[in-house]
DNA sequence: CAGCGCTTTTAAAACGTTTTAAAGTTCGTT
DNA sequence: AACGAACTTTAAAACGTTTTAAAAGCGCTG
């Protein structure tokens, strides 16, 4: 194709060529594109049929240069593959773009280099602002993200005197709803399924089952805790293992839903039931956990809710001409009842036949 | 913390302020900066000491003006949600990543605006060109990709007389390998859980379903196919309803692994057993399939090998000079057996238990 | 020592916008 | 008829690079 080869190799048509058909100088075509009111309206008229004519598009590249703003914010999550981030990305994307930015989405599968790097992004104009979710904050990523050239807010927990925008989840207690939840089912003996050591989500849904142990007069012990891959993979293997060194477990609770699932496939395998034999309770509501069999219980990390969250607080820090405060917000847990731990009907008919 | 307030506001360091501390004009550190060899090597020293004392950092903006090219590739794929366009994404990811270019994610979540917004991207310059993954490319998205003003390479197919690069894969062959595992275990009532109507996908696929089905002298039926979208839900949907038309099928195709694990689920609440009563067969050979029960037997579409193709393509066409011919790649499916719908064992079973 | 060739450095132009300050208009008042 | 005021338009300066053509430095040769 003639068109296609040649319109690829011309040079691309700009503010000038407007002017020049529009005879008008490339100021008054900047100020009429964008409908400023110095702009008299036959003049906006003339200059817009002049760029429609000839097809013109602004460059934006330009534009940022001058405007020194890309209009673009960069997210960073862990892992693109695990549903949970995806949906926050998703919500993230949309108020991105009800403000007029771009999101530029990167997955970090927790690597440092590639937070760094996209921290980094900021001082190389990439990107206005940044979002960052991250398992793994420490002192190197937190000193790129205090002295980033641009505004910055961190989706998980970070240290208390960080002087970054932060939303957080109570992701301790979370785990407590959950022990308390097979506890109401009668449940005693609870393994808990953990994802990658050292990471920070880790810690914390440690430190909450030993919490929750404690509360209802059981014992912790360090058998009674694997520790994988917040991956299907790792869930599965970490079942696996609690069940070798427990195999009367009647409980099991899991990092996250992905690695609930894995955990779900290795309790079939051994010929037991859910929820019958063992009851399990997952963490991030993704919609999978929906529609595996059977539907997953889960405690909710709000996942969608402090996307949203994050992305107010960057935007408002963009937009505010002074320098804002750090600023630090904490979203509540919520429980979400399904077939692999049922709330009412089997504690119920239990509590029915005690009394009788 | 008051050197992150004035880090914020400070204008940053640019070439000029480098010049001026190494006593040189801002092009000499523009070629040191670069290692260009027209500059004498204690001359990079200083310089580069010097940007390093100041903590310059090029601004990526600047550059991508002066040089028209902006590093940065799109990726449009139908749904962040599936993992095939995520696997996809990642071997595109790391194939930029390896050629010095970054990648823009985008989900389209099959809206043609968003289509059009990303070829629009091209002419604004905010990227250098274009991978996309299209169901439904119609008119107006080809186009618009025809007349795009930067490289384009399209991922799924496309009209025979399109000139536009292309990667696709023979999906037809792909169900009809399916149909004939069905086959070799002795199902002779097999269903279709197809997805969206109307798709490139979805007519293809249907095509193949229809093939296999005279190729081993069955009948086919519009009942014995549903189409629905190509989510969790959609395939969830398509199998109940056509197990609710047709109780006695023995088999069912899905168009994707996610209408597949979905298609599991109702079954199983029908107290069917998968293979059982039912042997399930999706497409696209994602992780997720390994792992749900019974696993999943599906027809690998080779995504990532797809995408490393794409890639390659947009790539070339970057970087050669003269305006090359539209080229097009084909990819072979491939059957990747798993327990729902095993190859050799279970059959033999089954019969048994028939004849019990 | 003029001239040459080689290496290194530089000034200035360019990339395509937005923005600013100033210059033109037009019009109503005095 | 002159004078502002209000409205429009414009020229030119930025934004921070890369690139180009020319200049400068420098040692050699004839």
């Amino acid at each position: 194709m003639t068109t296609l080869a040649a319109q690829k190799s011309a040079k691309s048509v700009t503010i000038h060529d407007v002017a020049l058909r529009a005879n008008v100088s490339i100021g008054t075509v900047s100020l009429a594109l964008r409908n400023d009111p110095r702009c008299a309206v036959h003049t906006v008229a003339r200059v817009k049929e002049a760029a429609a004519a000839l097809r013109y598009v602004p460059n934006h590249v330009a534009r940022s240069l001058r405007r020194s703003s890309t209009e673009t914010i960069t997210l960073v999550i862990p892992d693109i593959g695990n549903p949970v981030y995806v949906a926050m990305a998703k919500v993230i994307q949309r108020e991105a773009r009800d403000r007029g930015y771009r999101l530029s989405l990167v997955s970090s599968d927790s690597q440092r280099s590639e937070e760094l790097h996209a921290v980094d992004g900021l001082s190389r104009r990439h990107a206005d602002g940044l979002i960052i979710c991250s398992l793994r904050p420490d002192a190197t990523l937190l000193r790129a993200l205090e002295s980033a050239s641009a505004p910055v807010c961190v989706i998980g927990r970070l240290p208390e005197d960080a002087a970054i925008d932060n939303v957080r989840v109570d992701s301790e207690l979370g785990v407590e709803l959950g022990v308390a939840q097979f506890v109401a089912l009668g449940r005693k003996r609870i393994g808990f399924v953990n994802g990658t050591l050292q990471t920070v989500p880790a810690t914390a849904r440690l430190e909450g089952f030993k919490r929750a142990l404690t509360t209802h007069g059981l014992r912790f012990k360090t058998s009674l805790v694997t520790h994988n891959g917040f991956s299907l993979e790792g869930g599965y293997a970490g079942a696996g293992a609690l069940l070798g060194r427990h195999p009367d477990l009647d409980a099991i609770f899991c990092a996250n839903d992905i690695m609930a699932i894995g955990a779900l496939r290795s309790i079939r395998e051994r010929g037991l039931r859910v929820p019958e034999d063992i009851a399990v309770i997952g963490m991030d509501d993704i919609a999978e956990g929906r529609v595996c069999t059977p539907s997953l219980t889960s405690v909710s990390l709000e996942a969608e809710q402090r996307g949203a969250i994050a992305a107010k607080l960057l935007f408002e820090r963009l937009e505010a001409g002074a320098p804002l405060e750090p600023r630090r917000v904490t979203v509540q847990p919520r429980l979400v009842e399904r077939e692999s731990s049922p709330a009412v009907q089997e504690p119920v008919v239990k509590k029915i036949e005690v009394a009788s």
